[in-house]
DNA sequence: TTGAAAGCGATACCAT
DNA sequence: ATGGTATCGCTTTCAA
């Protein structure tokens, strides 16, 4: 078995409170010379503190719960990212909780960290139902949601203005020249990353007064964000528009899709067609050409996210959300109309 | 605060043996109408067992400790997805820890791990330093490592033969007609993922008779496996060779690196050149064209050093070593040589 | 079937 | 400066 206070403590001829004292650093309370020999005690019993036992009289664990639905995802791996570099600073651990998209799953996960006693949760990245928040607020720790927000229940977010984001990347297309732009969206009832997104590529067709009155704007909806949604939806706007110029792509993944299908049917982009995509993945600098696209600070938001946590778990207070900013990342998939 | 087994016990007029007996379905030692009641308790009082105290009392805490270089790499993130879906299958956490390649940061973790008394320990994607290796032995439990392993120390690992794999890339490219062929590697030195694919390329000529006796293999090496070593390493390659026909890249990122320099350089692939990666990330179904390349089942990797992890955690035992398999994906970016 | 009490490994208060 | 001890929330003998 692994050695325990009271081991050292007889290893070093000294009470467990005087070890503990010494542990803690509580300055006072001890003399030099003792310390010294406890010091040597643990040492050579190769002695660690138990967390666990610490934890129980303290009531305090030094660890978050963190939920996303997909880890294998770049956008969602980055942010964990940010999240594990500013937890693991403030010297806490974090729980890992790939739910799958599963309700199942995160709600056990939920219930899980709740037993564990962590001190606080970061849900990333997908929809809070009602049973999640529940099941939140029934853990009586602070929360923060990082890359999604909820309407309904009042948890701080950081995320980046969605509507704004989409808004710059078709202003972007516009300042370049371009009058007749496509978007490839993910499902409008996805209040989220959904609707803002098409809202915010609609307003900026409008501001620039290149809605005509007598048409729908050009969005095509899939369900999701991913590579195969972007090459389904290319697939129906070439089938049924001739004459766009550029394309807006909801996602890096679906641009990516996008400029695939786009090469397979000889259709070259940019001199052909413009395309910009939102995220700015790792994948966008390595496309062929190198995707213009609107970033979100990822890692940025991930750290955030979590200094939000403990700002709330110190103070107690439910902290303010953050709007991140985002960003037109140049490259090379939008060309400039003359 | 958080209600007890003791407010329970009061809630409910009987003993806190009585509730944790029932807590842990230890079918005897209680009737069907206390349990009713007790569960009653529990219910009103929304209890919520402490695994803190839990973990304290049986000395177990039901988390592993999951160690990788780098969670946003898109090879990490998914042996993460692996590990995580049977840790939570069997009822464990895992704390996750990003080492960032830093020795401080791992051993500060490993410390952190041992005084949070996991249970086990998964060590990923990197070289085991002794001073890793005496951390883990230190405390005392078992330990697996995946997608690396190591020739000093003795600890099951899990994952593919790399120079089996780089083989058979090589031999790929050789059935497909190739006879010059030039590999991008990583670095020499490391013993893990270096060498052995250098060793599998040359092997793979020297077999298929195409080791010319007057010259060294055709290898490139840099010092890691990135998109920007692939593109340093190639714009070398074309600088250095002219009737090179095929490359093998010792990573998908290196590959899709190479394909985008050759890109810029009008060098058209798979016409040209033919280039073959290593991993089969997501991305090498999104490269244009889409990347042939060896599989490494990555999430199948992370599932089984999970599963050896238990297995090592219930037998004591430290279990053997698994070799996964891997297989040739073929895309679009190997050209048949008549 | 049920309860009292010891103990898991720490911390912290109260004495000395 | 140091030690004794109650306590954190739970599990598990041992008695009743």
């Amino acid at each position: 078995m692994k050695p325990t206070i009271k081991d050292v403590a007889r290893h070093a001829n000294v009470s467990i409170a005087t070890v503990s004292r010494i542990l803690n650093q509580t300055s006072v309370g001890y003399s030099k010379k003792t310390e010294k020999l406890v010091m040597q005690a643990i040492e050579e019993l190769g002695y660690r503190p138990n967390a666990v036992a610490r934890g129980l009289i303290n009531n305090k664990t030094q660890t978050i719960g963190v939920l996303f639905p997909d880890v294998s995802g770049m956008l969602t791996s980055e942010l964990l990212y940010g999240v594990e570099e500013v937890t693991h600073r403030l010297g806490h651990s974090v729980i890992f909780c790939n739910t799958s998209s599963s309700g199942e799953k995160t709600l056990d996960y939920l219930q899980l960290l709740s037993e564990k006693r962590v001190e606080g949760i970061i849900f990333g990245s997908s929809f809070l139902t009602d049973a999640y928040y529940e099941a939140i607020a029934a853990m009586n720790v602070p929360a923060v949601l990082v890359s999604t927000k909820s309407q309904k229940h009042q948890l701080p977010y950081v995320k980046v203005d969605d509507k704004d984001a989409a808004y710059a990347a078709t202003a972007h297309l516009i300042k370049k020249g371009h009058r007749r732009i496509a978007m490839l969206s993910g499902n409008p009832a996805d209040i989220v990353a959904g609707k803002p997104r098409i809202d915010g590529f609609k307003e900026a067709l409008l501001d620039f007064g290149l809605a005509r009155i007598d048409e729908e704007p050009l969005v095509f909806a899939g369900n999701g964000f991913s590579y195969e949604d972007g090459r389904d939806l290319f697939t129906r706007l070439i089938k049924a528009e001739s004459d766009v110029t550029a394309v807006f792509a909801a996602s890096d993944e679906m641009a990516i899709g996008a400029m695939s299908t786009a090469y397979q049917m000889n259709i070259r982009v940019p001199d052909e067609l413009s395309i910009i995509g939102y995220d700015n993945l790792k994948i966008s600098e390595m496309a062929i050409p190198p995707l213009t696209t609107v970033e979100q600070p990822l890692r940025a938001m991930g750290r955030k996210a979590a200094e939000l946590l403990f700002e709330g778990m110190e103070t107690g207070a439910t902290g303010k959300s953050i709007i991140m900013p985002h960003r037109i990342i140049e490259r090379q998939s939008v060309k400039q109309l003359v």
